[in-house]
DNA sequence: GGAGGAAGGACCC
DNA sequence: GACCAGGGTCCTTCCTTT
């Protein structure tokens, strides 16, 4: 826009200052403000400002861009203080604009297919409008459409108030953290990357045209008459693209005089071209695509290459060096788009190239059909280009978004600015961040991160559904989520996953979208338990009339390795961290790896670490969930330590043969840390079934009960020994933590009873560990590291446990009584994954009751039964020390 | 008050 | 005559628990 024309924008006295600092030329910037060379570590500050087109469009000519409210908007503005009073209603706000009669205008801007894509410029917009009115009339659809539209106004009118109230003072103090803002983003602004979108023209349509060239004049639809997925050119210029209803498509080109050409979508043959597409990519560089019709291409060592090959000296100026970058980029995104266009038969693609993706997305949509653009690469260029341009085009603002920033009166990315006050009053800190961020054209350059080592993309969630004629018969809803599971299960199977966290969604015949959650104990995969948890959230809801059902399977098990080892979850960083520390003992402090090898002498299970020891203090959250299932990764033969390489006679493959001696050997030290650290691993890649199956012996006598630190008693000696390098924690995630195939095997493990005897308050020190009271630990110890507790000594970690015992007991009784509360919202509904307490999931899972689990093992019957007495009470939840324990196998 | 689960919603293709 | 998808991700809010 040219500066003159500034005075003609209406009412608003800011558009005709200056913008505020972001949009001065860099020159006039804070260095720290400046980026492409000052500011930014990675940056080149090359760049001439000049977009590089290969396609049909070009860019406008430079002009000194200020900026200007969109003169629909009654906003009043004040440019010191950004202040702005806004003088319409959202639903007038959204629906002034459109043409055509106030009626249509009344639907027309529900549907997100009325937004104008690539191609459909031109269009009857009026006519569009119209169909979809007449053909919505009445329609459940169109009645849920307008009742969403009523909250968002509700929701847009809350934002109007919040921003109106807001004082001068407030505003002056909201354009300085704007400010603020801005200059954050400044300073991650980075030119030193060549990122590259590629994004197939019209994809589904022009595989189907290529292989039925008699279609290629038509307007043609991939879909059906219940959603386009893709449309050609042609039948977007009668006003159709994706996401759009078939029979209002059909109905817009009938009225023009044309017959739309449905063709049903083959997946199948679209994912075999994508495969196509991918391996032209990825010879251009590290790339990362989700949907079968785009890639995010990172081509800066090409485009690198390529520029010193033609410069072909060391010497060349910076500005040199930027031409033939940019040369060198716009040559190698046409080589590739051709490599496409052969390799595919002549399927076209369109392409962005940018300093970071979110640009370069904007720069592919900007020459569609089979064109490429070089976003400019001076700051001065970039927000010129992108000054202009409606937030609608950036991706992440939607429908709702661009309602609430456009009766804020921010409908361009220069708005954004200019309007920083209300952004932040209206939105959350993130969004203001990123919308501010996003204006000024700064975003991330990274490829995707969920991505593992071997660039294969960790999903998050898995899900299948179905749409269907309303459906109110129970039975038959069941029948479909059972097909539905069915089918999940099989798409799991693929990619060998296994979930916790099992989804249902739900439409309603009203289009009323709910979903419902459930958390198991265990990783799940199979048909049955999908189906088994589906159903029982889906019976919570009936009767019902459904239009839609699906189920989806979350919260993944960790994906274990070629090499059989754990790769530690992103989420579990201070697990990953304490796999670390341990790595680090074993390469390089074998020297001290003596400490956790101290024989415990005391008759208890722990040891205390001599000082000098790398204690790894870090809050372990082992996940035991992942010692619990090895039908997918690995099997048994995986689990079972005895295959983790332990030595004979390390006390944890071994079954007491170890004979007794005296302390051991560095060599001993060195390799019982070696085995500490593969124990950890087989914690948790272990199913706990075969970590049992090594612990045949049925737990010892206890130990006495007045250990010291300094026992030597015969019989220690003769035991064997685990050193298990995390612990005792436990609280009442327990139920959820432990799996249902284990309890019974676990059913002894009554260390942490056993520490709760000290909740009597005597002065009894822990009571010796048997093998499976160590391996109950381990898995208590898993189930939750909430808190870190210091090391302790022996008396010390006792007092800590009875101190939380005691603390908990006094309420557990109640809680274990009562069911869990139910929810207030009345959108929450009671779930039941938790467990109340302890001891009832000991006797609800084991079948046992307290009496029962006493008398399991005789010989552990003094703990047992003062455990069992400390169950009565309720809750054991107590805390634990995080260092390696030695633990006798008496 | 933080963590974490559940639910809803926005958005993308 | 047909009649508003399906498969994902991320963020926010609310609530419970500790």
């Amino acid at each position: 826009m040219e500066a003159s024309s500034m005075a003609d924008d209406g009412p608003i006295a800011e558009a005709q200052v200056m913008p505020p600092e972001p949009w001065r030329p860099a020159a006039e910037l804070p260095a720290s403000m400046v980026s492409g060379g000052s500011s930014s570590s990675t940056s080149t500050g090359r760049g001439t400002g000049v977009a590089k087109h290969i396609g049909s469009k070009s860019l406008p000519a430079a002009s000194t861009w200020v900026g200007a409210a969109n003169p629909q908007h009654n906003i009043s503005g004040n440019s010191d203080t950004g202040h702005s009073s806004v003088n319409h209603t959202a639903s007038e706000n959204a629906h002034d604009a459109a043409p055509g009669t106030s009626a249509a205008h009344s639907t027309a801007h529900l549907y997100v297919f009325t937004a104008e894509k690539g191609g459909m410029a031109g269009c009857d917009k009026e006519l569009q409008q119209q169909v979809i009115y007449e053909l919505s009339q009445g329609s459940k659809h169109l009645q849920h459409a307008q009742k969403q539209d009523a909250k968002l106004d509700q929701r847009i009118q809350q934002m109007l108030t919040t921003v109106q109230n807001a004082t001068e003072a407030q505003r002056i103090t909201l354009n300085r953290q704007g400010d603020a803002m801005a200059e954050a983003a400044e300073t991650r602004r980075d030119w030193s990357r060549w990122c590259c979108v590629v994004d197939m023209d019209m994809f589904f349509a022009a595989v189907e045209i290529r292989d039925q060239p008699c279609l290629a004049e038509l307007p043609v639809a991939v879909g059906g008459m219940g959603m386009i997925s893709t449309a050609n050119y042609v039948a977007r210029r009668y006003g159709v693209r994706s996401a759009m209803p078939g029979f209002i498509a059909q109905e817009l080109c009938r009225r023009q005089g044309v017959e739309l050409k449905f063709v049903r979508p083959d997946y199948r043959k679209y994912q075999s071209e994508a495969q196509v597409i991918r391996e032209v990519i990825g010879s251009f560089g590290p790339y990362e695509s989700h949907t079968s019709d785009e890639a995010r291409v990172d081509i800066t060592d090409r485009v690198r290459d390529r520029a010193a090959k033609r410069l072909n000296d060391d010497s060349s100026s910076e500005e040199a060096i930027r031409e033939a970058e940019i040369e060198a980029a716009a040559s190698l995104v046409a080589e590739m788009r051709a490599q496409i266009k052969e390799k595919t038969r002549g399927l076209t693609a369109s392409a962005g190239i940018a300093p970071n993706f979110t640009l370069a997305k904007m720069a592919a949509d900007e020459n569609k059909p089979d064109g490429q653009m070089l976003v400019p690469r001076t700051r001065e260029a970039l927000l010129e280009w992108l000054g202009k341009k409606s937030l609608r085009k950036l991706g992440g603002v939607g429908k709702v978004t661009e309602r609430m920033l456009q009766s804020l009166g921010v409908e361009t990315f220069s708005d954004v600015w200019r309007r920083r006050a209300d952004v932040i009053l209206a939105f959350t800190q993130l969004r203001s961040e990123w919308l501010i961020e996003r204006s000024l054209g700064v975003a991330p350059n990274n490829l995707d991160l969920h991505e593992d080592d071997e660039g294969v993309v960790r999903r998050k969630s898995i899900s299948n559904e179905r749409t269907f004629r309303d459906q109110g018969d129970t039975e038959a809803l069941f029948q479909i989520l059972k097909e539905l599971s069915k089918e999940l299960s099989d798409d799991m199977a693929k990619e060998s996953l296994a979930g916790k966290t099992v989804t249902v969604k739900l439409k309603r015949n009203t289009f009323e979208v709910v979903t419902r959650a459930q958390s198991t104990k265990r990783w799940i995969s199979s048909p049955e338990d999908i189906y088994e948890v589906a159903k029982e959230i889906l019976a919570k809801e009936c009767p019902c009339t459904l239009r839609l059902l699906g189920v989806r399977v979350s919260a993944f098990k960790n994906a274990i390795d070629a090499t059989g080892s754990a790769a530690l979850d992103a989420k579990q960083p201070k697990l990953a961290k304490f796999f670390e520390v341990q790595k680090g003992q074993e390469e390089g402090e074998k020297a001290n790896a003596s400490m956790t090898t101290t024989r415990s002498t005391t008759g208890t299970s722990r040891s205390s670490s001599p000082p000098g020891m790398p204690t790894p203090m870090v809050d372990c959250d082992v996940d035991v969930d992942e010692a619990c299932d090895g039908k997918k990764h690995g099997g048994d033969q995986g689990c079972d330590v005895s295959d983790l390489g332990l030595r004979e006679g390390s006390g944890i493959a071994g079954s007491g043969d170890r004979p007794g001696s005296g302390e051991p050997d560095a060599a001993e030290e060195g390799q019982a840390a070696e085995d500490a650290r593969r124990m950890a691993i087989a914690a948790k890649v272990s199913p706990l079934s075969s970590f049992f199956k090594n612990a045949q012996q049925p737990p010892p006598p206890p130990a006495p009960q007045s250990g010291t630190n300094t026992s030597t008693s015969a019989e220690h000696q003769a035991q064997d020994h685990w050193t298990i390098p995390c612990f005792v924690i436990e609280e009442d995630d327990g139920e959820e933590a432990l799996p249902a195939q284990s309890t019974n095997e676990v059913q002894q493990g009554v260390a942490v009873s056993s520490a709760a005897t000290g909740s009597s308050g005597t002065s009894t020190p822990t009571p010796a560990l048997g093998r499976h009271s160590v391996a109950s630990q381990l898995m208590l110890a898993a189930t939750s590291t909430k808190q870190q507790r210091p090391r302790s000594s022996t008396a010390g970690v006792d007092a800590s446990l009875r101190g939380q015992t005691a603390s908990l007991a006094s309420s557990s009784a109640a809680k274990a009584a009562s069911p869990r509360r139910r929810s207030r919202s009345p959108r929450r509904k009671p779930t039941g994954g938790k467990p109340r307490d302890i001891a009832e999931f000991w006797r609800g899972a084991t079948g046992m009751g307290s009496t029962a689990r006493t008398s399991s093992s005789s010989s552990t019957s003094t703990s047992s039964t003062s455990a069992s007495a400390a169950l009565e009470g309720g809750d054991r939840r107590t805390l634990a020390w995080y260092e390696p324990v030695v633990v006798d196998l008496c």
